[in-house]
DNA sequence: TCTGGGGTCCTAGGACCC
DNA sequence: TCTGGGGTCCTAGGACCC
């Protein structure tokens, strides 16, 4: 017997936390900005009919944004964090087999809710999610993942869908996929697509129509994959227990290029001290480190360079001083004079969970006075001005290693960030009566 | 002037071994 | 003079996702 998938997705998620808290942007244009404020991420929908792109620069969408007063921004991934849980929550409701595919969507198992129908477990689950968090979400449920993602593209895009579009019976399988270009299929991405438009393929059915060796030859097995759902072939399963993690990052885009050295070294450390705490939190150590610095992607050819170096750990570690001090060895390897380095980051690789990794007699251990002094670390900052797992919290850290300076010339800007209303005590909405 | 951040998987090719 | 072939591991790069 098939299984029946439903993928829920919020729609225009971070725009609408935004509206959550403040109802008066409904109906409005309103946009959400990248790290940074380089460019938009989020749009009402709105916002998309004025003609902003995902992925425009804000100097490039601002002469349209000030002329139709378009509400804008900075994220605040302590919000959407904060309310990603809540729509979880909601749906976990519904049943326990639920897979957190990401912030804003997460698939559901409903093989076992035939009686009603799908179409009728859709609308009741987007009725239930709306009531609870204030979050409007569409579903698509189909046989397989692929799918029930492009139903779910169906149902966001035809409003007299409801927000719900069931493809689980074959009727209509067609007509969906022959209204959806083959840029939208979940797993074709835009080199594929370009590919297979040269060849003639334009729409999901085309390439459905497609002969599979072809597809195989072209685009491997993953390709093949996303062809055989397109069939109805499950060829991916429900993921509830997220698989364990391999590598974690830390990098950031900086608001002004860094051509000095001792400057980007302060950046590394500070990405560094956030990585270890990441791992901290999950319970991990890291085998091994890489550092890596770009310079703008947009500058001309010859001033372009980027590079990457990995040091290995004398012994698995989620100590800051260990992660910090590899890091920066490894940046040492990769840095050049006179680049303006635009951004860098800090990779851990080797991830392991904590206690069960290797320990080596002759390096500083990761227990004792070395951890209790990273719990100390990690409790005051968390106090009052952060969030652990926010990529909001600013850099605002009170206690760091020395390496990480103290000047932050190349911190974050965030220009237009809304209050942490759900997780900072002193940002919480003021009712008035 | 100003263009996000964080992940995974697959494949091809080289090194090495038997 | 003749100069294989298969397996494994590693890495870099490319593709994808949100």
């Amino acid at each position: 017997m098939t299984g029946v998938f439903a993928l829920i997705d919020c729609n225009n998620f971070y725009v609408s936390c935004e509206r959550v808290f403040d109802p008066a942007l409904e109906g409005r244009p309103v946009v959400v900005l990248s790290n940074n404020d380089g460019c938009v991420i989020a749009r009402s929908n709105e916002a998309k009919a004025l003609g902003i792109g995902m992925g425009t620069a804000l100097f490039e969408a601002r002469p349209l944004l000030e002329k139709h007063g378009v509400r804008v921004y900075s994220s605040n991934y302590a919000l959407y964090g904060d309310m990603s849980n809540r729509v979880m929550a909601a749906l976990s409701e519904f049943t326990p087999n639920v897979e957190v595919y990401s912030i804003d969507e997460a698939f559901l198992d409903l093989s076992g809710f035939r009686r009603l129908g799908s179409g009728r477990h859709g609308r009741d689950i987007r009725a239930k999610v709306h009531r609870w968090t204030g979050i409007p979400v569409s579903a698509g449920i189909a046989a397989t993942k692929t799918l029930a993602k492009l139903a779910g593209g169906i149902a966001k895009r035809y409003p007299e869908t409801g927000g719900v579009f069931d493809l689980t019976g074959l009727s209509g399988r067609r007509d969906a996929m022959a209204a959806t270009d083959i840029g939208g299929v979940w797993g074709i991405g835009h080199r594929y697509a370009r590919m297979l438009r040269r060849n003639g393929i334009e729409t999901a059915l085309h390439f459905h129509d497609a002969a599979g060796p072809w597809v195989r030859k072209r685009m491997g097995v993953a390709g093949a994959r996303t062809w055989l759902e397109l069939k109805g072939v499950a060829c991916f399963d429900l993921e509830c227990q997220p698989p364990a993690r391999k590598t974690t990052v830390v990098s950031r885009s900086f608001r002004d290029a860094i051509e000095n050295e001792e400057e980007l070294r302060q950046a590394v450390a500070v990405f560094a001290a956030r990585a270890a705490e990441k791992l901290r939190e999950g319970g991990l150590t890291a085998g091994s480190v890489t550092a890596f610095v770009a310079t703008s992607r947009f500058g001309p050819a010859r001033h372009q360079y980027h590079n990457a170096a990995t040091v290995a750990l004398a012994s698995p570690s989620n100590h800051t001083g260990a992660v910090t001090k590899a890091a920066l060895a490894a940046l040492k390897g990769i840095f050049r004079r006179r680049r303006r380095y635009k951004k860098a980051g800090v990779m851990l690789l080797d991830l392991a969970a904590a206690g069960r990794a290797q320990p080596n007699l002759f390096a500083p251990s990761n227990d004792g006075r070395g951890g209790r002094l990273m719990e100390a670390l990690d409790r005051i900052n968390r106090k009052d001005w952060g969030e652990p797992g926010s990529g909001a919290r600013g850099w605002g850290d009170l206690l760091h290693y020395g390496a990480a300076g103290i000047h932050r010339g190349w911190r974050m800007k965030q220009a237009y960030r809304s209050p942490r209303y759900t997780t900072n005590w002193n940002e919480l909405p003021v009712a008035r009566g």
